[in-house]
Formats: structure tokens, C-alpha cells, sequence
DNA sequence: TTGCAAATTTGACCGCGGTCACTAAATAAT
DNA sequence: ATTATTTAGTGACCGCGGTCAAATTTGCAA
């Protein structure tokens, strides 16, 4: 038998995400450390992995809630009406990505909650993407904006591929940043999707 | 004014590549420990780091020169006749890289080895595979078998964000492997080499 | 041969993520 | 009310990657 959780556990939990998020915001999100975070919070060490499966899971939290609001701005605006609308539609998730290597590493990897509810955000938030995505295309499809001999959902995987792609390339060199993600990004999605 | 290595500094530095690369061979790469490689070399734990940046420098070492093993092999075999040749060709060193997430990562991240020939092997083999790959979609190209709307060099690249995103998808699911990548692969290059 | 400077190696030490046997608090059973 | 049982939290401890001032070895020149 599975009992509810405490309150006193749900503080718990809810106190260490702030913690966590404020250190995030002054630090950034390379610069946050377990201890500093539990000290903070005014619990032990332990206390932080009995509520996350790890160090990564604990950000896949706060990280995919941020996914998600974006998500949610993107459905707001409904369906673009051409490629380059839809390119700007992802545009400040890409920005969002590229802005810290941490993050895409654990977009990229995700590691998984210790949460009963099983919400691995980051999972989720990457099929909802994909989905999201996959209906954009078929209204650009419909329209004729984007070529229809292939599924809907085949050519929104292969946009989150070389989103991917750039990024990943992006974080390989040493020189910060030369031209904006968006700049690479779109010849691929360009060659990708046009009849 | 830089002085040639001494022999005994190559020495070292071979040795503790052999020893690693004995470990991975039995232990698997995941498996790994500095302590281990430095024990079984006979030498301390900072004469490691002074030969490679870090435990990703030296394994950079070992998996740069796998992959240039596999990029020979295909290059031995010259151009491919189709997309299924072509698709042929890769799959051993998808097949390698699927083998192990470590792999994967490494290629991903690369973080450079300290070397003063700046040999850095990953990146090498990362430019060498676009050019071997941009040059068979060339001669796919001039046959008629590829489209040739798009420049070889960005249909190759995009070939490798299909590669990496099949392998990302891979890595994340628990369980460990249902079908060979190869089939997960062979519909996003076909949809997007084909005419 | 001797002395010196550069090159190489050393290993004690540190930071930080993660574990686990134990204590404390809350809830249920008597 | 008292005891038993489950849940929450604790902090000393560990593993392992990585650092650095000091020690050692090597090459070169006087």
C-alpha cells in the first residue's frame, strides 16, 4: 500500500526546486552545487537524493518546466504559415538551448526522476515537441508549403535532428559564439522540408 | 623554444595508452578508472594528466583512432552506388558507436586532449567523415541517384544529424535495443538524400 | 666532471556527487 | 495513552576525477 506523501515532505521538496532555481538564476546553471543547494535549504545531503534520483534529475525538473513553458508560447501562437514562420516560432527554445551546454547535455541525456508519478519531464516535454511539430507540418503540408511524400512526424523528427546537430556543433568549438543558431539552423530545415 | 619529448616521456605516454586501452578491451570503456591505468602503467595519478587534459583526453585518444580505422575501411571501398550502399557503408561505425553511450558522448562532447601537435583526433575524424561522406554524395549526385539541389557538403552533414539523432533516441530509452539502428536510420537519410 | 636549468614525475590533497545505516517524526493499531 | 509501524531526514563516509608544489631525472654547457 502507497501512502501520500507528508506535507512536511512536499516543503521539503518544494524548498529545495526554489533553492535550486534561485542559485541557478544569480550562478547560472554550471556554477550549482548539491551542498550549496541543501545547505540553503536547510536539510542534509541525503534529503536531496531521496527526493531526486540525482543531481541531473533535480534540474531535469526545473529545466523541463522551462521546455515546457516554451512549448506552451509556441501552441499559443497556433500553426505557422511557412517555413521561415515556423522557424521562428522555435527560435527562442533553440536560444534557450544554446545559451548553456549543461542544458543540452541534459536535454540530450536525461537521466530520470526518483518521483513516484514517474513525470520525467524531459520525456514528456520531447514528445509533446514532437507532436507539436508534427502538426505544424501537416497544416504546411496541407497548404503546400512543405513537401507531402513523407509523415508528418518523420519530418518533425528530423527538424529536432539538426536543431541537435547545430547545437552539438555549436558547443564543439572553442570560439563562443560567431553567428546566431538560428543562421545555421535554417539551410538544413530549409532542404529538409521544402517541396 | 620547445624541446622534443624525451624518450622516456613517450614511453610513459605509451604505456598508459596501451594499459587503458587493455582495460577497455576487458572492462568495457565505461569501466574505466584512472587509479586502474595508472596502477597497472606503473606511474602516479598526475603523470596522466599531464599527457592528457583529462580521462576524456586519453579516451579521445583510443576512440579518434577507431573511428579513422573505420573511415579507412570506408574509404578502401571507395564511392557507394546508392543511398543502400551508401547506408552500407556507414553501418559499422554507426554499429560501433551504438555499442557503448560512453562512445557516443565523447563524440559528442569532445574536450580535447593537451597535446602541443594539437592533434585533436576526434575532431580530425569529424572533418574527415563530412568530406568522405560530402564526396560520395558528389559521384551519388552526378549519377542521378541523390538530388542534387543541395551542396554535398550540408547533405552530408545532414547525414551525421540523422546518425546522431537515431543514436540520442537510442541512448535514451531503457530498454537497451529493440531493432539494429540501421533501420531506425535508413528512413531519414532516404527521405532526405533521395530525389 | 660538475653545475644548472628544463623536463618529467610524484603523491598528498581537494572538490563534489552520491550512499547508507541510523535517528527522528508522523501515523496507525492496541 | 501507549506501543508498533511506516515515512522523512541525517551526516559521516566513500569513490573518483583532477590539482599542484615539491622531488627527481635528463640534457646541456662550462
Amino acid at each position: 500500500m502507497v501512502r501520500a506523501p507528508q506535507q512536511r515532505r512536499l516543503e521539503t521538496r518544494a524548498k529545495l526546486l526554489a533553492v535550486a532555481a534561485d542559485i541557478i538564476a544569480s550562478e547560472g546553471i554550471g556554477n550549482l552545487r548539491v551542498e550549496d543547494v541543501v545547505q540553503r535549504a536547510g536539510v542534509a545531503k541525503g534529503t536531496l537524493f531521496s527526493h531526486f534520483k540525482d543531481k541531473d534529475g533535480l534540474l531535469a525538473i526545473l529545466v523541463g518546466a522551462q521546455v515546457m513553458q516554451y512549448l506552451d508560447d509556441m501552441d499559443a501562437l497556433g500553426a505557422p504559415s511557412s517555413i521561415d514562420s515556423l522557424l521562428n516560432r522555435i527560435e527562442p527554445l533553440l536560444n534557450y538551448i544554446a545559451a548553456d551546454r549543461v542544458i543540452f547535455d541534459l536535454l540530450l541525456r536525461y537521466s530520470g526522476s526518483i518521483s513516484d508519478h514517474s513525470d520525467e519531464v524531459i520525456t514528456a516535454g520531447f514528445y509533446r515537441q514532437i507532436e507539436l511539430w508534427a502538426n505544424w507540418v501537416a497544416v504546411l503540408q496541407a497548404q503546400g508549403h512543405v513537401r507531402n511524400n513523407h509523415p508528418p512526424a518523420l519530418l518533425a523528427e528530423g527538424v529536432q535532428a539538426f536543431m541537435n546537430q547545430v547545437l552539438a556543433l555549436r558547443f564543439c568549438q572553442k570560439t563562443p559564439a560567431d553567428v546566431p543558431a538560428m543562421s545555421a539552423l535554417r539551410p538544413f530545415v530549409m532542404a529538409w522540408l521544402a517541396p
